[in-house]
DNA sequence: GCCTTATGGCTAATCTGATTAGCTATAAGG
DNA sequence: CCTTATAGCTAATCAGATTAGCCATAAGGC
């Protein structure tokens, strides 16, 4: 039997390809292992568990997410910076229900946790919107909880595929921004409502 | 042995009271049998699958949380019909985080699924809340996606207790619901933003 | 109150998937 | 070329879902 030579990394990037391909739910060890072109036991060398690649699938795709925001966000602050916010959740969701999935359940084993350092910066990133909008310091922690509660419902809820929105999914999503830019205090020239497009 | 004559409905409740106590991820057709004093196989006696349990405690869910939310909006509009919708569907989540978890990842069976039906319910109730809000005809439906993310987002995180939100979090859910109010385009005497309780 | 019958519950067995135990060949270093 | 750690393997165990087939009892008809 040749060595495949295999790392975690190899592992958890097969996982998280076939969570997003098959569903996070019905992710098997057996399904990664035959990927990989070994036996399932095997696995056992890269991982500890089950529950160990599914939490590293749950890091792997915050990090992911980390980048793709920070990407997005660069140089734009305010309305701006929320939308290429929610651009990029939904843009990475879109591309990896599986991966975004697997952060849903995920929790955090302890301080040293590198999914909740991951976690964190995306928080930053969240924290970081909020600076074009004058929220009064006391108010920071609820706005960025506000923040991620929904942008984690679109998120949820695109992952499951839970809305069939078949029509005018767009025009929702830049509705949804709209709502958020508003709820955050935003004032922008010729008045704060819009109705359509 | 004694027939304890069981029906569907007992079966689901007791599911869902385990899902609530245990998790709902780690919900299993061994422990429900044993809360009932019977024996796993023949719960298959009263649901199909583990799946169909599933699906059923999601659709209790639905109907309860239906329920709860239109006996908190009665009588009330705008403002007031949001806080009580979002403050009705916190205390059922947080009463019962296994059942709502349920509602996270089911799927719609068919045109005829009771969970399609309840969810409708749900949605209704949404849409109720947006009268007092004046939204243009043609964003009623993006506003009603809007508000589902949002409070969606809310109640898996509250469900999964993924922020330690120790302290503050009422605070914070008022906050939200400040939110929620501002993005809706909610106008109210004395200014449009609030700092702080 | 007795007989019939549908059915709720049971045991035994199968199946899938996770996990463990213990073996072995090979890659990498000397 | 020899040594050694280890990636992968097979065999086996375990948990949990599900199926097959049996049987006692509750409910209704007489």
């Amino acid at each position: 039997m040749p060595r495949t030579g295999l790392s975690t990394d190899e592992v958890v990037r097969a996982g998280a390809e076939l969570a997003d391909e098959a569903g996070f739910a019905r992710l098997t060890l057996g399904m990664v292992a035959e990927r990989l072109g070994i036996r399932a036991p095997s696995l056992y060398k890269h991982v500890d568990s089950l529950a160990d690649l599914q939490h590293r699938i749950a890091t792997l795709a915050m990090r992911e997410m980390d980048e793709l925001i920070r990407d997005a966000m660069l140089g734009r602050s305010g309305r701006e910076a929320l939308a290429a916010l929610a651009r990029a959740i939904r843009s990475y969701v879109t591309a990896h229900p599986g991966r975004y999935t697997a952060t849903v359940g995920a929790g955090f084993a302890g301080p040293d946790d590198a999914l909740l350092a991951a976690s964190a910066r995306v928080i930053e990133s969240i924290g970081a919107v909020l600076h074009g909008y004058g929220i009064p310091e006391a108010d920071l922690v609820h706005a960025i909880r506000t923040l991620r509660c929904t942008l984690h419902g679109f998120a949820v809820l695109q992952a499951g595929n839970a809305f069939q929105w078949s029509r005018d999914a767009d025009e929702s999503f830049e509705w949804l921004i709209g709502f958020m830019d508003r709820g955050l205090g935003g004032v922008h020239p010729g008045g704060s409502r819009s109705s359509s497009g």
